[in-house]
DNA sequence: CTGAAAGCGCTTACAG
DNA sequence: CTGAAAGCGCTTACAG
């Protein structure tokens, strides 16, 4: 059996007596054409089942419909969600999406994915790797060179000259801080991520700027550096407890890391949310149902993903017409949500009122 | 400032000083060129930093050079570690990977996809969507169809005419089940995935068939249905509980929903360990700190997603040089792996030798 | 070893 | 309202 190959418009417009261009732009909708001979057209495109060569079509077209997405990981519960919302937008806005693994945040393959991409005459590139080493100075300066638009998405605070979509890292770490200090805790440690990743040096010096502003004795030196894993918290709960027996809250860099603390504190006989308070970050399915339930700081990832996608086409169809008004990036910075959970609460957790017992609090 | 547009591969023939052809014979390596030319037509590449247009390659050459992947969800561990072996696998392949997520497993905007991404002219497809409903009978009805060969990956066992790299989870409720067995449990109940997914009835049944041979009561009212929730697992308990009050093993279908079974028997003042036996499916990496360390079957998602990649490969290889001797379809079936932690270990978890007591049983 | 010609499947002005 | 021509940037035979 032959491969079959695809229809062609060339033998859409002879089945239809047709030129090529009449199918053309039954195809794209203009408006120039006869009623019944567009009608004729779409019949064959009905039956052949025809469907227009999309490489041929950006050739010429000069764009593919297609936009690069660069990210980190995908394994990890932030990267995931992010590319989510950016495949959701793209999908909604009609472009197919590409997408590209870095398994080193600090990756040096920029070069050659970016190349890569820009091969494939993607419209524009949405760059989802996080704040990690020189990254966002590098990314920054290639887009500055390519002919393609780029947008950062995640990560902090935007980079000069590059639309950014971020999360409010030092926000995430303030508010962690501000809830354990109303829940009465006094001596307040960390388990941050690795502090080679901006992201993570935010989220502590929140905290810590809060704390100072309460008059609390912010001991830096009670925030360790942890790496993302429950087993990096595990580690540094023990490490805390040493430094600081009496500590009575513990804000860990995500709900990974704070699962670790938990599972370290039940294991050291500490009472979790009568005598120690414990903060995450992301909101991970699973973090509800921890012993005891987690509270934690959630970042708008998903909807970080599907703007970023936005501004991006906004871009790549300003930069279609008119070019030449400085282009002014538009950059955001999402607000995250505390949620309050038993691991906060002062209260045990076996016997509570079980389900629905979440509260959620914006900027509290 | 003007965008900058790319340079193409006649600038470079005139910038060397030959024709077209012969800057597209040193770029695919091909080997009838003079040294001295190769020469002075890669420095003249490397001076513009030429990169060849790989929308007009694919044109001409009638191959993109991209696969293209269909895949449930991403922000599950499942499909995450599936796409992750597939994207590196591609990679290192020299293909790109053009990524399409369906939101609902029944989809049936299959069609659309699939015609999209053979609008792109994609050299290959891989399905990675689980086995629900009329999913897999419709792929294969597609992939027949089709011009570009199809991969699926995932779910359970082959699709006849269609190669499919999956994961035993027949296999994976034996395991389990075998496991508890081992361990003095005789009152054996579960939780299961959505029974509308052919993985969750595979895992059940493989239990169960367990259970039948040893002689046990297998009392298939005490399998549950949940829907991979923890939430699901936490309310199966409590009902699990009240059929069999003296239940000494949870067979749940996957890492969250033991996480909620772990939940709800703490709340139920269940010592878990010592009088019940909790066995997940997944090893998601927070369930070797759940409390307590959960026993899990792993699965080798991502090699799977790989070797779905290089099963693909071979088929487009395959359908570019000699068409015709019917194509034998390689189907591989991969086997799970028992990990065994304290929720399953009859040993009280607080105080335990903590960190490395980790213990893998291949097929036990 | 190298180049002129034709073509991949579309779209974009340009005529009529 | 419709078609002939040219071209997007490559590669593939075909000559020499």
């Amino acid at each position: 059996m032959p491969v079959p190959s695809r229809t062609t418009m060339k033998e859409v417009a002879r089945a239809a007596g047709v030129s090529m261009q009449t199918v053309s732009r039954v195809l794209n909708e203009r408006p120039d054409v006869a009623p019944e001979t567009a009608d004729r057209v779409r019949r064959v495109i009905e039956e052949t089942g025809y469907a227009p060569n999309l490489l041929a079509r950006g050739l010429t077209r000069g764009r593919s419909q297609a936009i690069g997405v660069v990210a980190y990981g995908i394994a990890y519960y932030g990267p995931s969600q992010i590319v989510t919302g950016i495949e959701r937008e793209a999908a909604a806005m009609g472009y197919s999406m590409s997408l590209t693994l870095v398994h080193d945040a600090e990756t040096r393959d920029g070069d050659a994915i970016i190349g890569a991409l820009a091969s494939r005459l993607v419209d524009g590139i949405v760059w989802a790797v996080p704040d990690v080493g020189a990254n966002r100075d590098w990314i920054a300066g290639q887009a500055a060179r390519l002919s393609v638009p780029v947008v950062v998405v995640g990560g902090t605070s935007a980079t000069p000259g590059i639309p950014t979509i971020s999360i409010d890292n030092l926000e995430i770490g303030r508010i962690a801080a501000r809830h354990v200090l109303a829940g009465g805790a006094r001596r307040v440690a960390g388990v941050t991520g690795p502090l080679s990743w901006e992201e993570a040096r935010e989220r502590r010096d929140g905290a810590l700027e809060v704390l100072a502003e309460a008059g609390i004795d912010a001991d830096e030196s009670l925030f360790l550096e942890g790496d993302w894993s429950a087993q990096s918290g595990e580690n540094a709960f023990h490490e805390i407890v040493e430094r600081c027996p009496d500590v009575d809250a513990v804000l860990a860099g995500n709900d990974q890391e704070a699962l670790g603390v938990l599972h370290a504190a039940h294991k050291l006989g500490f009472d979790v949310s009568r005598r120690l308070a414990v903060v995450g970050v992301d909101n991970i399915p699973e973090s509800a149902h921890f012993l005891p339930a987690l509270t934690t700081v959630e970042q708008p990832l998903a909807a970080a993903g599907a703007l970023a996608v936005h501004e991006l086409a906004a871009l790549i169809d300003r930069r279609g017409k008119a070019r030449g008004p400085v282009e002014m990036p538009t950059s955001r910075l999402l607000a995250p949500t505390l949620v309050v959970r038993d691991s906060s609460r002062g209260a045990p957790d076996a016997g509570a009122v079980g389900g629905a017992d979440l509260l959620r609090l914006d900027r509290v």
